[in-house]
DNA sequence: CCGTATCCCTTAAGATACTG
DNA sequence: CAGTATCTTAAGGGATACGG
């Protein structure tokens, strides 16, 4: 199932394939991976950074990522807990990549994605 | 999903990305658009071709693609009924650009990121 | 063949309050 | 500051049966 390129009927098949769209199914993983981009983060850095999460939405979503693998933890030993997170190389390799890609499609395609969107809207509402 | 004041913050106040990467939340989008990589499809085919998914998900999945302008219907006026559903111009571009960049990158770091899972697994069992 | 209509179960994710 | 503990709601996704 090596063969992903070119024909398309066996994408489906090809776990690989699914096990790395399956890390973007949740919605934080990808803000939270984009967050750390910029370098290591303390856990109030980064729901700072990012803005409209919770605690518990911070947590499960770092538990996520780090048993992904895609995201590593190192804990100071120091009087006032320290903890800071941080992209793994692999972690780093998928937001580089992928996740820099499909960032740049949202610039190039945006304007073009919310047309499409109410364009198609107003046809199921218009008879 | 509240929306956090528009200010410029970093990639996650960019409305942009997080509609791009809304659009791999759902588990079988990214599937169906694949299936409809290699040309325009009828609906028991891409059924077949996918493999393990209902018809009511299916469904669901081609509406909310079909609103996000990502893929098109063709309903051909004949006897047997006869429907085609393909990409759009905007959902090849998301398929051959950032789509594909992620098929390229779940190749190349797959059984890395098996390991590290298997690894995480390990470590949080493992004292 | 192309869908729709239900029912059911699981889980993401928000809100809130509390501990080391 | 770093995390946990509940409770609640909404929604994705599966199974099945029926309608155009």
């Amino acid at each position: 199932m090596t063969d992903h390129e070119g024909r398309g009927h066996e994408w489906v098949a090809d776990c690989r394939l699914r096990a790395a769209t399956d890390l973007f199914t949740h919605t934080w993983d990808p803000v939270v991976l984009a967050a750390l981009r910029a370098g290591p983060r303390r856990r109030r850095e980064l729901r700072a950074a990012i803005g409209g999460i919770s605690d518990k939405v911070l947590t499960d979503t770092l538990r996520r990522l780090l048993a992904g693998g895609l995201v590593g933890r190192h804990a100071h030993a120091e009087a006032p807990p320290r903890v800071e997170y941080g992209l793994t190389v692999l972690g780093q390799s998928l937001v580089e990549g992928p996740m820099v890609a499909l960032g740049r499609w949202a610039v190039d395609h945006g304007d073009e994605l919310l047309a499409a969107q109410e364009n198609a809207a107003r046809r199921t509402t218009d008879p």
